[in-house]
DNA sequence: CTGTTAGCGCATTCAC
DNA sequence: GTGAATGCGCTAACAG
């Protein structure tokens, strides 16, 4: 078993002997200061610099049963879409003391529930989930935790607990009447196989009035998969006009696909991706695309969980944060404008 | 079945009771099982369904010194050449048991440092860092922490404590080995501008045996960077014949750029990127890039940490994974041949 | 194999 | 303003 070394970490006991005051009151300098002299307060903290201590959250935690934690559960972290998200999730919880305790969940059911548990044993403040649970078992867990619960990426209309987001079944449609008012109705889809890739699709077909020729590719999506994907959707309708793809790196491989077969776009034929990823505008063409403020998701998640650890009142459990279709070459027909 | 809202957790002793042990056998049941007896041990796992029961981890990290928690430190989670190594190092440590904290230290010194300090409140029992560390201090401060450290993504040749990597110098040199091989000697490189791809122009300098053009971008490095960044060297030298990028992201703002000033690829212009994301294969034309196994730097960290912690003895705490260029047609000259 | 005792480091009672 | 006691939930150490 490993012992850690001799150095052991200085104790608030230490401080507090140094600056010649109890326990409670190098506690309270540090943590309350407004309880605290002055005078008292800077010798406290002289003594923190002396003594080199560093507070255990642990046990702060323990006792005061506030671990300043929020856990993160993303499918995998390599989800690009995803990232922006965490990021700003990471940033704006370290602004306000908290740390994020990442978890995986992959693709698997078992696993989810498994985690959660697993996660839970460190007793974070709150939880930030990327898109629904998959199993009504996990969402049951979830509910009974007690703690603050942020779903994001979805909009359900049972959340657990809060949930920022945007509907996907209006992603479907908003594209399916772009191309249809750019007078395109030989329309298709690719996109990957996870569940909310298929409410866009829903929406898309909904909108629509008709099913369509679609390519289903199993996550993460890629450039690679793109190029098969428009392969396979020429394959079923050789005539395809405009085709929304679920990602841009999706988007790109079939524009990357479609060049190589010498098809001009958009006259021969349009792309719409989704995500609105860094590269997407400086492609040639450029790829027009869906814009969600995945950052601003990661901000509001973590302002809702602080906001409720702090018994502040939230003012809306469900935050729709909408999105926007941003048009590019690759969709720039007669209609429309290059932006 | 009603439940308070506020239901406290069920703690171990409330295991005991309901297996009608003491306290330290409920313990030593679920953690350390071969020093009970079989029927015990199923006993006090009947006890754990029935109510709920889930192990603060706080409390027994506070108790056993080891918080089964292990830090990253990454500039930012989104770049994405260290995705691969943040997912396996998450995954292979949930293997054992151990949960990831993650930090972005930024691009700043100063928030490295605090960082630092912040994370180890949480008391983890190893560090992972992705990068060597900038500043002198924060590199000390690790020295003096008494907890495993893995440098990741660079071999110093003084480690802090262990190091998974390799040569930056030497990937440099093998580019600009691999591009002279190839008859051209009108060399240039796009390259970020932090320190591991600066080692890399150095090493690739060296084996020019004289300065080359650089264009040098921010982190971090992008498609529409890597366009501006041929712009920039195509002004330097109108007659360059092969470029080695940062990143294969950049590498592609090249290719894009290129193609859309007619140049033809690798007749005109030969490009060599880094990383070798999803992407580069699939491009056309498709990307030569150097190979490294990010994924394997998270396992090997993981690896080396948990051996760590488990005192079991450490075969050599500087591990070199290499790399290896890929040749695919961006620079599939006379000499080489497309894979 | 099982139990008793004694804390881990800190923050929440209460007291003055 | 400050302090003394108490215990958060768990496990290392030593008994039996």
């Amino acid at each position: 078993m490993f012992r850690p070394p001799a150095a052991k970490n200085a104790t608030l006991r230490d401080v507090a002997r140094e600056a010649s005051v109890s326990l409670i009151t190098a506690s309270r300098a540090l943590g309350n200061p407004s309880l605290v002299s002055t005078a008292t307060i800077e010798r406290v903290q002289e003594a923190v610099i002396r003594t080199g201590y560093i507070p255990n959250l642990l046990a702060g935690g323990l006792r005061s049963r506030r671990s300043m934690t929020v856990a993160g559960l993303v499918p995998i972290i390599s989800v690009p879409q995803f990232l922006p998200t965490v990021q700003s999730l990471t940033e704006t919880l370290d602004q306000h003391g908290y740390q994020l305790i990442l978890g995986q969940s992959g693709y698997d059911h078992a696993r989810e529930e498994k985690l959660i548990a697993t996660i839970m044993g460190r007793r974070p403040d709150g939880l930030v989930v990327t898109g629904l649970l998959h199993s009504a078992r996990a969402r049951e867990q979830l509910r009974k935790l007690g703690i603050p619960v942020v779903e994001t990426w979805d909009l359900s209309e049972r959340p657990v607990d809060m949930a920022v987001g945007f509907s996907h079944l209006k992603v479907g449609s908003a594209a399916a009447d772009y191309f249809l008012g750019k007078g395109w109705h030989r329309l298709a889809i690719a996109t990957g196989d996870d569940h909310r890739a298929q409410k866009r699709r829903e929406g898309f077909v909904a909108a629509v009035g008709h099913d369509v020729p679609t390519a289903t590719v199993p996550a993460p999506s890629s450039l690679a998969l793109g190029r098969r994907a428009l392969a396979e959707l020429l394959r079923q309708d050789p005539g395809i006009q405009a085709i929304f793809c679920s990602s841009d790196a999706l988007a790109q491989g079939v524009l990357v696909e479609a060049l190589s077969r010498g098809l001009r776009i958009p006259e021969d034929l349009a792309v719409c991706g989704f995500g609105d990823a860094d590269f997407s505008a400086h492609l040639e063409p450029s790829l027009s695309t869906v814009r969600i403020d995945a950052a601003e998701i990661g901000r509001m998640a973590a302002t809702l969980i602080i906001d409720r650890c702090n018994n502040e009142p939230v003012s809306s459990p469900v935050i729709d944060i909408g999105f926007r279709i941003i048009e590019r070459e690759s969709t720039a027909g007669s209609a429309g404008c290059v932006i």
